[in-house]
DNA sequence: AGTTTGACGGTACGTTATAACATATCTTCT
DNA sequence: AGAAGATATGTTATAACGTACCGTCAAACT
């Protein structure tokens, strides 16, 4: 097993802060196995989907583990806000502001894949009020925005 | 199920002649096949999995029908305008305004399953803005908001 | 006519997600 | 500590969603 780097272990203390905060507001249990599919993600730090979250689990535990485990593992790392799913992907990514319970919003760079999270006050606004003007009682809203990064349109290549 | 042939109705109407005029406009086949998913589709008035319309499709035309076969019908019928995905669902419903290209907004009812299109230009303008501020160069965005319809709120039946 | 392009169909396969059931572990109450 | 109940984990199987590959046929364009 590879040894994470001194920063990676300060990091990982950090969130595992977080983590265990959400937990307890949540009366949700912080197990080792939970823990580590969390942690895999943060290592990554960018969307995976939960079959190469298997694979990257399966290699770094060598042993091996049902997609059934890791989804259950997803849930409830969804359940206490520390993940969100990418619905337009299918792929899972670790919450950027796992501090506060909130709703996201997404940039999804088509070209380098990486994934902007933001939380838009006005955007929640607005979105409610459409819901109202149709009778909807708003639960939640997905919203997606796909396109391409500054870095990447920058860049040079498309 | 509230009214699936309120909206079956409407469209019914008036989507034969639009189907032949968006792929006039996009120089694209409208072929009997493509006709029979489209007609299938409107004539359920709600969203269905890919899957779901395979075993329509099979039992309308008493045959079997292969998912790549519906799969590329989608995908004719989304090229042109004519039908949307919902992300969060993995459903395809027919667009309630073929009449022209937009960017859709969806709104779901998590007690009933039907489905409110909109479209909203202030929605789409603060979209942009947000993915502005970020750098983002906008290709098209993805709004599903999940809630409980009027008459499900009200009515207290599913 | 010959070529090219697009549509259609079939089998198989890959990916995503859940069901059903058994076992283990943690929590709480006494 | 011991029992009861709730939660978490493991295993196998399967459902649901989607694509690759290959071949045939028909329309459209030299």
């Amino acid at each position: 097993m590879a040894r994470p780097s001194a920063r990676a272990a300060r990091l990982a203390t950090k969130w595992r802060k977080l983590a265990e905060q959400r937990c307890a507001e949540k009366g949700e249990r912080l197990t080792p196995a939970r823990l580590a599919v969390y942690a895999e993600m943060l290592a990554r730090g960018q969307p995976l989907s939960a079959y190469e979250l298997i694979a990257l689990l399966e290699q770094r535990q060598e042993r091996k583990i049902a997609p059934l485990t890791v989804y259950r593992h997803l849930d409830f790392l969804m359940r206490t806000g520390l993940v969100h799913r990418l619905q337009s992907a299918q792929t899972y990514l670790p919450c950027d502001h796992p501090d506060h319970a909130h709703e996201s919003q997404f940039l999804l760079c088509s070209s380098c894949g990486q994934v902007e999270e933001v939380e838009s006050r006005g955007l929640e606004t607005l979105l409610s009020q459409i819901a109202d003007e149709h009778g909807f009682q708003t639960d939640n809203a997905v919203v997606e925005i796909k396109g391409v990064c500054g870095a990447c349109a920058g860049g040079g290549q498309d």
